[in-house]
DNA sequence: TATCAAATGAAATTTAATATCACTACCTGC
DNA sequence: GCAGGTAGTGATATTAAATTTCATTTGATA
């Protein structure tokens, strides 16, 4: 999916919800899009400054929001302060493993994980939205070796 | 596992690591094993005044974090505010399907989602000390039914 | 183009969580 | 059992994220 083509699903979005297509909003969702990885509102909004002195931090909190609520963006927790939101679209799904040590993230991909996700909630006839998989613990570089024992 | 075994095995990892045994913090263990489903420290500390009207607020927090530091108590985020904590012992381990709309919480088990985990995380020679999956949605309650469409 | 509600930005506020620090009490060695 | 040092406690202050407030601006429609 292009960028273009994104903009404009966002602004159908807020269309539909009879809200206003505002500058603020195309310019934060372009700064979110560009942005890699996982971004804390804070760390958007600092992004943003450089081109759009103007724009205001309230407003970053309340874009992101939407964005979120548009699907094109989801919230993380990595058991830090900050919550951080990556971009759902152009990626695949994927899921975390979080190193508690060194704090490097994974992304790994599990359709298997997935459908079995699925399944359950079938199971509760409960319609998924979203999800989040957070495995924490040590990677390879920080995990102890054999060898070193 | 009973009560005054969990008790004990907490004793042991608070000496183990060359701590002290406090009245606070096994009132607070006990208060938090008594405590239902997922709680939050100001929850707990709550209920915690009732028959200790002494202890502190900093302490609850210090002390929740050795409880999960020990392995007694998983910490949760259902995308709200507060952190939630829920215990580990006495229950057999799951994960949460979240009601966006109702908030209402289903526990479900999942062996093979968690043998898929530890597939995967041995591919990337990750060592899992702990994991999370929440899925949001909604309720079989709360869903749009086809009956009523 | 005028109108008006929605959106914005600055500042204030709320709230969770952490840090500080004087005082307390746990524990080890005697 | 007692003393001393030391980790723990609790009240308060502080930090930091997120939200609210409100006067002003701006987008979209009639």
């Amino acid at each position: 999916m292009e960028i273009r083509e994104i903009l404009e699903a966002f602004r159908q979005y807020i269309k539909d919800k009879g809200l206003r297509y505002t500058k603020q909003r195309e310019a934060i969702l372009k700064a979110f899009l560009r942005a890699d990885g996982h971004v804390t509102v804070e760390e958007l909004y600092m992004q943003l400054r450089k081109k759009h002195p103007g724009i205001g931090f309230s407003t970053v909190y309340r874009t992101i929001k939407l964005i979120e609520d548009a699907g094109l963006a989801t919230r993380l927790s990595f058991d830090e302060r900050a919550e951080r939101f990556e971009k759902t679209v152009g990626t695949d799904h994927h899921d975390h493993m979080v190193c508690i040590r060194c704090r490097r993230v994974i992304e790994f991909e599990s359709p298997r994980i997935e459908r079995l996700q699925t399944e359950v909630a079938d199971k509760y006839r409960f319609q998924i939205l979203s999800h989040r998989l957070e495995i924490f613990g040590l990677c390879n570089i920080c995990r102890p070796h054999k060898s070193l024992v």
